[in-house]
DNA sequence: CTTCGTTCCTGTACGC
DNA sequence: TGCGTACAGGAACGAA
């Protein structure tokens, strides 16, 4: 499933491939994955058609599109196209002739542009993902809306908007490791006002976005700290030592997806590249731990699984849930 | 307000 | 061969 990294690459070939380019027609062969745009098919088409997209910004895991009004050439962004890949998401940039997929759920037809793709596609297995239009409102902390450190990404493209806007529904995501703003201090002190474990506090969107269950189990294998970890017994290093790590292999994936991205599509087929890669605990049940070979153990946790190594990962005392 | 369990959804894997 | 069930999980939602 796409994770962070992979959404990051499909950012950057929205960029390429469709900022800057006007949306002609709009169809949607299973509504259900526009679901969350409440006011309907319609609606949807009306709000696309004609409209230009002009950027791609991600936040965690949402995407969104800030959406030109009509033909006029002054960007006024009040409102976005939001995506959001869920499990088995694809946003898939193609030609119109090229068949349709299994899962095909919206298609987006764009106004011609030298050889480009003149579609774009969402495609979807499992229903979880969808797209859906909403209103741009000012970010908290009156930053630009999203975006990823240049340092991981060569410096060429920000992937930020100059607007310090996100979708509303996107408002009371925190900031992923990767932002540049994001806000070590801020989480660590929500860290220690909160009664819970550290794996369901990575987990929540609110403090930090854009970790899911495959890199919390992977942080905290790196960082050896235990999932049960209360987090108001964190201290500054303790906050600082889980989220490097988040970041780091973070960071190292989507140094791999990005090398593996087929330019033609925008797809997450850089998920590959990324599993390919060797994971130290996720899903490792049985394998010996990379660091001191313990057999890695799994865990029932939240209806999730969770892997970790028994020795490097020592359970604390008052663990927390 | 915070915390935490449930639910959505469908394809795949596996036991019988 | 076919049937039933567990599992994968981001995030909205509601209960306490």
């Amino acid at each position: 499933m796409p994770e962070l990294p992979e959404v990051e690459v499909v950012r950057r070939g929205l960029e390429r491939w469709v900022a800057g380019r006007r949306i002609k027609a709009v169809s949607v062969p299973d509504p259900r994955s526009i679901r969350r745009h409440a006011l309907g098919v319609e609606d949807f088409r009306g709000n696309l058609e004609g409209a230009t997209v002009l950027s791609v910004v991600r936040r965690g895991k949402f995407l969104w599109m800030p959406l030109s009004d009509s033909a006029t050439t002054v960007p006024s962004p009040e409102v976005a196209l939001v995506a959001h890949l869920g499990m088995s998401g694809q946003l898939l940039v193609e030609s119109p002739e090229q068949p349709h997929e299994k899962h095909l759920k919206v298609r987006l037809s764009l106004e011609a542009r030298g050889d480009d793709p003149e579609e774009l596609r969402f495609v979807d297995q499992r229903i979880f993902g969808g797209l859906f239009i909403t209103s741009l409102v000012p970010t908290a902390d009156g930053l630009p809306g999203g975006g990823i450190a240049s340092t991981f990404t060569g410096g060429s493209s920000l992937g930020t908007t100059p607007w310090a806007l996100v979708p509303e529904e996107a408002a009371h995501i925190g900031r992923d490791p990767l932002d540049p703003h994001f806000d070590l201090e801020a989480l660590h002190l929500k860290l220690r006002s909160r009664k819970t474990g550290l794996k369901r506090a990575l987990l929540d969107q609110s403090l930090v976005s854009g970790i899911g269950n495959i890199y919390a189990d992977e942080a905290l294998w790196a960082a050896r700290m235990h999932y049960a970890r209360p987090t108001d017994t964190m201290r500054r290093p303790d906050t600082e030592r889980i989220i490097h790590a988040a970041r780091d292999v973070m960071a190292r994936a989507l140094a791999a997806g990005g090398t593996s991205f087929d330019s033609l599509y925008v797809n997450v087929n850089g998920a590959s590249g990324y599993f390919a890669r060797s994971l130290n605990a996720y899903g490792r049940e049985g394998d010996p731990c990379p660091r001191c070979g313990t057999k890695i153990r799994r865990d029932t946790f939240m209806n999730r699984s969770s892997y970790s190594c028994a020795v490097c990962q020592g359970r604390p005392r008052n663990a927390r849930m």
